[in-house]
DNA sequence: TAAATCAGTTAACCATCGTTCACTGCGTGT
DNA sequence: ACACGCAGTGAACGATGGTTAACTGATTTA
């Protein structure tokens, strides 16, 4: 393996466990056996091994949300599943950009959030298609929800992650959820049952 | 308002904006017009307030989860609108717990995550009653799933979050999303795939 | 064989950060 | 009037972090 994938495995781990600001650069060589600024000879600096660990995360995700099929509803679920299936396999991956986006300085950022802005383009495209009776507001909030749970997954406690069929229960989560879109129960209560929970607004 | 008060609040907002580690005690104290080393006397340390700040959540939000009605699918109602509202109205709380948890320090860490699993069980306990047919697997990984997704709501666009009915349609999406466990189909594809909806080309 | 490049090392630099210290007004109670 | 505690201040300290510099040994290249 390489030098530079070592690095960034390693420092993926230490800023899952410590966040980006509370791991140094010694403590990233110290995982791999070399220590402190070699780091340099491979990365101009901490923040470009964080920009490159999180575009390394949207290139597979933006790749896999390409491919295009006739059908939406079958597109859509294609979505869904790559993106839970690559949210359980790289946990602090994900998580770790769900921490630190802020973290990254401004030569990187502006195209990061750029780049990140057009995946979920993607999936408010795949939904808005499968939904389409659905109002544009509608969609573009589930979007977020969609994606939102199924990064919630790095948060989870790891003896309820260790289950044998977590991806297709969450990909039946998502897509129960997202059947909100096909009823178009605007008005009155939403909740099914009886009188008695009060709601504000 | 409270010196104290004033000092959280703006710990809130900087800590939402950089992250605990991305952020000064001086431009805390900015931020309200004193400056540095004067919020030791109000706060033993950085620390404490980051403590404080969690706390405080915790607290509203494990008090609003005590109440029990005799229906077990009220009970879940009620408690995922409070979270749901909860969650939009403290955004930045809500945000800053999910990414800083693990900057708590040894004293009050062990607390923390006793009371949070605590609060969790709550919600288990809930779901659990509302769909008794349903495993301990599946109970536990939905009451994850449906907390994380409201949590998520911190990490939406601004312009997302700017919907009249963002609370209600978030509660629908999570009804709808746990009346997964209601339906026991486990084996074959999970697709329901209603042809509702047909692709124009 | 000699030169150049690569991938490390240790030491040092400078900035920043959390925290402590000595000190200062300002109300308040006696 | 006077002592006292509260809530500030600025200066200083020690630790740590990211980065640079000078140097070294091995491997590749001319």
């Amino acid at each position: 393996m390489s030098r530079d994938r070592e690095i960034l495995d390693a420092a993926a781990a230490l800023f899952y466990e410590k966040g980006f600001h509370g791991v140094g650069v010694d403590q990233i060589g110290e995982r791999i056996g070399i220590s402190g600024p070699a780091l340099y000879r491979h990365f101009s600096g901490k923040d470009e091994i964080l920009a490159t660990l999180l575009n390394e995360t949207l290139d597979e995700l933006i790749t896999a949300a390409a491919a295009v099929y006739d059908d939406p509803r079958q597109d859509l679920d294609r979505l869904i599943r790559h993106h839970v299936e690559f949210s359980i396999d790289h946990r602090h991956l994900i998580n770790v950009y769900q921490r630190e986006v802020r973290s990254l300085v401004d030569p990187w950022r502006r195209q990061y959030n750029r780049r990140m802005q057009q995946y979920a383009s993607r999936w408010q495209q795949a939904i808005g298609r499968s939904f389409p009776e659905a109002s544009e507001e509608h969609v573009a909030a589930a979007t977020q929800a969609a994606i939102g749970l199924i990064h919630s997954v790095t948060y989870w406690p790891p003896n309820v992650v260790r289950s044998a069929d977590l991806a297709s229960f969450l990909v039946r989560l998502v897509q129960d959820g997202l059947s909100t879109l096909g009823r178009d129960d605007e008005p009155g209560e939403a909740t099914p049952a009886p009188a008695g929970s009060q709601s504000r607004r």
